[in-house]
Parts: structure tokens; C-alpha cells; sequence
DNA sequence: TCCTACGATGGACAGAGTCCAAGTCAATAA
DNA sequence: TTATTGACTTGGACTCTGTCCATCGTAGGA
């Protein structure tokens, strides 16, 4: 059993077969699957598992903090499972692929006061971007 | 006449009336509209606008590199103007406004070599994520 | 085993954006 | 100034992504 169906029979969640499968198919590393590819790979285990329920299941997971909601390209929203640990993303500008990686240093430290406007900062996303090797 | 509207003119631009009213929506600083509002208040000065117009005018701009495209809600896009001066992006969690900032130092100078995965990086954009003064 | 509240379903709907055929017009040439 | 023409504009149909909701099904406790 994946460590993500793991923790979340641990937080109490009430399991189903589609459940299951919607977590089997967002476990491993690198992975950032779009709703559509998450409930196409859903459907090739559980062919009647139905688009709302992909959605649904997926909303819940942000909200548990298992899985992140990331947007690099302003289409759709692509699911990470690796939400526990802190990390950025490494993006393809020719395939669009993408990669979790981890900066050194604290990304808050490059914001001085003076640029804050006032605002609590608490956090900050980095999309880095370039060719990966098979584009280059 | 506005700084984009003469760049534009020097680029040797083929101007129209609906041309040169999305470029004037488009001028000042803080500037992060979506699609759909510039095209409500291109309406106000020229009624007929269509909304196509503004979407391949938006998309021309961001192609002469006069305008960036920021997503930062995965909602609608929003086209920025001040794209010729790098800078990056500071938004509250509460009401979604946006302030343009710019931080000090590289930002690719975080990710170290073993984490670029053999990328050809080549630039970095930053959200920083907070609460402004009237939210917090 | 039975109940029932929670989860799944699918179809309608909404928001954002793209595409295309037909009509219009800015800029150039004469 | 007028004619010409290729680029620009228009609006409607369409796609993609996501949300909502009424109804049905079932996991898990009594």
C-alpha cells in the first residue's frame, strides 16, 4: 500500500474503491498529473469511476494537505503528491515537463521590508524555467 | 500618448482604434488585468470592441514581449504591462490583489547545479504569497 | 444483518479561451 | 485623392477545465 493510502486511513478517511485508486495513481516522485490524466489512468483500474468523483476526491486531497494544486502553464491545474515535503519547480518551456526540485536558501530572504508593501509575507512559489536535455 | 502605445508605433505597429484602446488600457503600474476586464473597459471608450479583438491583441503584445501573461490563482489569465523591467509578483491570500516587487540578488542562483537535472535554466518567476495591510 | 450518513454518479452549467469565415479598413502606391 | 490589398476585426460556434446538484449506492457502525 502507497504511503499517501497509508496516512489517510490513518486520518480516519472512509475508503472506497475509488478513493483507492485515485491515490494509487497520484504515488511516486515527479509526478504532476492533470485531473483529466489523473481520472484517465483512474478509469484503466475502475472503468466506471466518474469525472466528479476524480474532482471531488482531488479537492479533498488539497484540502488534507496530501496533494499540491500546482499551475505553471495557466491551463489546468496539475496534482503533486509530494505536498509534505517544501519544494519549487523545474519546468520545460519546449515539452512542458516537470520536475520538484530544492533551492538552497530561504526565498523570503531576497524580499527586503521596503518591497513588502506592508503585506505578511508567509510564503512563495518558484517556477524555474528552461530546456530540459531532449529539447535542448 | 502612453509609453507601450509609441513603443508599439516605433515597432512599426499597424495601428486601429481597438490597437490603441487596449494598449491604453493597459498603461500604468500595477497593472494586472484579466482578459475580460480589459475588455469591459475597452467597451466603455470604444462599444463595439469584440471580445476576440482584446484576446489576439493581449496575445500579440505578449508575443512582442510588451506584456506578460501572469497566472497566479490558476483562474484567468492577467496581462501585466511593465514586462520590460523584470520584477515579480506579491499576492494577498485574502483579496487576490497583486503588487509588482523586486527582489534583491539571482534568483537562479538557489538551485545548484545537481538540482537542475541537466535543465538549461534560464529564468525563475516568484510568487510570493502573503496578506496585505487591509486583510491582515 | 440492517441503517444511514457519507460518497459516487452523470448531466447540466459556467468561465476562460480558441478558431474560423466573412466583412472592414489602414497604409501604400499611383 | 482614390484604388487596392493584405492585415485586422467581428461574432458565433466550439473546446477545455472545472463546479454544482439531485439522485443513487454503499462503507462501516449498531
Amino acid at each position: 500500500m502507497s504511503d499517501l493510502l497509508e496516512r489517510l486511513l490513518g486520518r480516519g478517511w472512509r475508503m472506497t474503491s475509488q478513493r483507492r485508486v485515485v491515490a494509487e495513481v497520484l504515488s511516486g516522485d515527479h509526478i504532476h498529473l492533470t485531473a483529466d490524466e489523473v481520472h484517465a489512468r483512474a478509469v484503466r483500474r475502475l472503468p466506471e469511476i466518474s469525472r466528479s468523483t476524480v474532482y471531488n476526491t482531488l479537492g479533498e486531497l488539497v484540502s488534507l494537505g496530501e496533494v499540491a494544486e500546482v499551475s505553471t502553464d495557466g491551463r489546468a491545474k496539475r496534482y503533486d503528491p509530494n505536498a509534505r515535503r517544501s519544494h519549487q519547480h523545474l519546468v520545460c518551456s519546449g515539452c512542458g515537463i516537470i520536475r520538484d526540485v530544492h533551492p538552497v536558501g530561504d526565498p523570503l530572504a531576497g524580499l527586503p521590508a521596503e518591497q513588502r508593501f506592508g503585506f505578511t509575507v508567509s510564503g512563495a512559489e518558484i517556477t524555474y524555467r528552461g530546456l530540459c536535455p531532449s529539447c535542448a
